[in-house]
DNA sequence: CCTTAACAGTGT
DNA sequence: CACTGTTAAGGG
């Protein structure tokens, strides 16, 4: 008897277990590891998915009480068992249900019919025997048989004709191909072409227009060298901005394709996309391929295919690029390693470092992280010998790093000046405006967009199911965030019914209306959530600046990621420390990180740039540390910062986020947490539980608490406990626990 | 998650 | 005792 173990296609903390099945005769051969199958569940037996994850002679059941398996579901992708495998270390690391943690590993769901590319070619014997050729062709004749004549006539020149072309441009129909077919005159060949979402971003015609990769520099060299010889499987690549670390990149692929094997190049964003695979495909052709979510069903899952036979050595994408089916894995590569995308928001919330790093092992892989501005994270365990770290300090195409200057707010009101742009920024502005050359203007501004609050009573109008403000839409609706919930624009202020209810300032527009008052010969373009909400409104406003068609860009965090325009040589940051003010700890990485990348906008091209940061802070160490343009400050200081008040990477954290519908039961089930870790043996530093920042969504309270230890293995060990607490002894309490290690975002 | 069996409450 | 609604248990 051959059994096979099955998670059920059910997430439901009490299903979480692999349940055994019989295999039926019939399927014996053709059952494998990773296959979706039909099952009977329950007492119902009602017929439900399941994905097998082991086959094995050995009955953990009664076999008497076992149940065959139904089917196997052919229309539907088979898990790779490697996938299986880091499915598994999801589920353990993340908090999720197996079957969560399985859906998320395999990104293409159903198969996709193929799609056919038919040829027309002469039948076997009509080619080898030209006389009855010409025979047909003469009876045709007499018949006015003039499709047909034409098609043979093609056919005698060149051997194989496309079958679109013979339909629209010969004009023979489908159903005289049909009939010519069955006469074994001719025959339709079909073969399967995989769907290449490299189509539509890369213009294969213009293939001389290759751009050659630049020479590598001797620091280059260097760090491409020291990974190629080093032990270690991890290493960190700090490269200031515009050091060449794609040019370091697409040396190691080259290095790694030699040696027969594939490669992982993981962006943060796909907006991302179109640069980096421009620039790979003109150094390797059709071998790359990307896979996002943007990508059709069809495509997605040919290229899925494609990995998996080996037709594709690259592929590039966001974190789920680390799923790529690649069976000779040589090496992974996370560019802008600090990005907070790659940590999944939704359940199971995995890190594709983590995850990519924990892949390699299996496949004995490199893990290349880079970063201007690495993570503290990353940098920590680089320090600690985990990773190994590799420098690149210079301007690959020479020219300097922008100049910085810091401008005190504070003392720009002291002398009596009220506009929000300071003496310094205003200078240059004119300077830049004279001169002809563009000027980026950055608002460092995170979330809290456009509500609506009262002038007089100061009430913001708020979602009555979560905890959160309304947000404007330009519709003239409120609509909550979290729940859909919508309502038109109130009159008057719910709550005083006070006429003056008006939306507060998204900050660039008020940016955007001041440029225009005080620089009224400036042409401005605006981009933030309002103004790229269109479709394709993001392209548009980035083609618009890039064409010089404006002088001034005002806009959010989206304006300093990745695109260059080398016109720019001023960015102003007109208030640096808005985000200092987030209640998490990481506030300070995240104000250096994006100060760094907005100084880094200015001067790529051949003028020298300038960078003005206006802030009320100007002694805060990631402020000052930002300007001075020094990564090891700002991460010294930090790292101090985190070690005196026990955060990560010093300590690892995890946060226990407790959901209920009624209130009392989730803070009955807080406080049954709270004890069983207090009397753990394992000794934990506990916070909360509290209200979470958002302490209600659709209805449902959340509470938070978070637990910090030095050692992962044993938060993974508590987590696993407690969660089979839940499931046992507490599974009356009506309250739901969600598991996060060390959360990117704050709750 | 969904089904079922068990149970309590209601009405004839 | 038949009928209905609620609840807890179990799923291989």
């Amino acid at each position: 008897m051959v059994f096979a173990d099955i998670i059920v296609d059910i997430s439901h903390e009490k299903l979480d277990k692999s349940f055994q099945y019989i295999i039926p005769e019939n399927m014996r051969d053709s059952i494998r590891v990773g296959m979706q199958v039909r099952i009977p569940f329950g007492l119902g037996n009602r017929v439900i998915n399941g994905y097998v994850i082991d086959i094995t002679d050995k009955a953990r059941w009664e076999i008497s009480k076992m149940k065959e398996i139904i089917e196997i579901e052919e229309k539907k992708v088979p898990i790779e068992s490697e996938l299986i495998q880091l499915a598994w270390f999801i589920r353990e690391n993340y908090g999720a249900t197996m079957n969560q943690a399985l859906k998320t590993v395999i990104p293409v769901k159903q198969k996709v019919n193929a799609v056919e590319n038919k040829r027309v070619v002469l039948a076997d014997f009509y080619r080898d025997n030209q006389q009855s050729l010409q025979d047909l062709m003469t009876v045709w004749e007499k018949k006015h048989a003039t499709a047909r004549l034409r098609l043979m006539n093609e056919l005698k020149e060149k051997k194989s004709l496309n079958y679109t072309y013979v339909t629209n441009q010969l004009k023979v129909s489908p159903s005289a191909l049909r009939d010519l077919e069955s006469q074994e005159i001719i025959s339709v060949l079909r073969d399967a072409v995989y769907r290449n979402p490299l189509a539509s971003l890369v213009d294969y015609e213009e293939c001389h227009e290759k751009q050659s990769e630049p020479e590598l520099n001797a620091e280059q060299k260097r760090v491409i060298e020291e990974i190629r010889t080093s032990e270690k499987q991890i290493h960190l690549i700090h490269g200031i901005t515009g050091s060449g670390k794609t040019r370091v990149y697409i040396e190691l692929i080259r290095q790694t394709i030699r040696e027969g094997k594939q490669a992982i190049m993981m962006i943060p964003e796909i907006s991302l996309t179109y640069q980096t695979v421009k620039r790979f495909f003109d150094v390797f052709g059709d071998r790359v391929s990307v896979i996002n979510s943007k990508l059709s069903p069809g495509e997605r899952y040919d290229q899925f295919e494609r990995a998996k036979n080996g037709d594709i050595d690259i592929i590039i994408g966001p974190r789920s690029a680390v799923f790529t089916p690649f069976s000779k894995l040589g090496i992974i590569i996370i560019d802008e390693e600090h990005e907070s995308s790659y940590k999944s928001e939704n359940i199971p919330k995995y890190h594709a470092r983590e995850t990519a790093i924990y892949r390699a092992q299996i496949h004995d892989a490199k893990v290349i992280l880079g970063s201007a501005t690495p993570s503290v994270d990353a940098y920590y365990k680089a320090e600690k010998g985990e990773y190994e770290l590799h420098v690149l300090q210079n301007r690959a195409a020479g020219g300097e790093l922008a100049h910085v200057s810091v401008t005190d707010l504070r003392e720009e009101l002291e002398a009596g000046n009220k506009t929000i742009f300071g003496r310094r920024l205003n200078e240059l502005i004119l300077d830049r405006l004279q001169k002809k050359e563009q000027i980026m203007l950055f608002i460092n501004r995170r979330g809290y967009a456009g509500f609506v609050s009262c002038r007089s009573c100061g009430e913001a109008v708020k979602c009555p199911h979560c905890d959160v403000s309304l947000t404007y839409h330009w519709d003239d609706t409120l609509s909550c965030h979290y729940c859909g919930y919508t309502i038109p624009m109130p009159k008057s202020c719910p709550a005083c019914k006070s006429k003056y209810i008006a939306r507060f300032g998204t900050g660039t527009e008020k940016v955007e209306e001041m440029v225009r008052k005080y620089y009224p010969s400036a042409r401005v373009l605006r981009m933030d959530a309002d103004t790229t909400s269109k479709k394709n409104g993001h392209e548009a406003i980035i083609k618009a600046f890039s064409n010089h068609e404006a002088d001034i860009l005002v806009g959010t965090q989206m304006i300093v990621k990745g695109h260059d325009f080398p016109l720019v040589t001023l960015v102003g940051i007109m208030a640096a420390d808005l985000s200092l003010n987030a209640s998490d700890y990481r506030a300070s990485e995240r104000t250096f990180e994006l100060l760094v990348q907005a100084e880094g906008r200015a001067g790529r091209g051949q003028y020298e740039g300038e960078a003005v940061i206006q802030t009320y802070n100007p002694e805060n160490f990631s402020i000052a540390a930002a300007a001075a343009q020094n990564y090891v400050e700002f991460y010294e200081k930090e790292l101090l910062y985190r070690t005196l008040m026990e955060y990560p990477p010093v300590v690892q954290m995890m946060a226990i986020l407790v959901t209920s519908e009624q209130e009392e039961e989730g803070i009955l089930l807080c406080t049954q947490i709270r004890k069983e870790i207090e009397n753990w043996e394992e000794n934990f530093k506990i916070i909360g539980p509290a209200q979470a920042n958002v302490s209600k969504i659709k209805d449902v309270y959340r509470k938070i608490i978070y637990i910090k230890h030095p050692d992962k293995n044993e938060v993974v060990r508590l987590k696993n406990h407690l969660e089979g607490k839940i499931r046992t002894e507490w599974e009356k309490i009506k309250a739901d626990a969600a598991f996060d290690l060390n959360p990117m975002n704050g709750y």
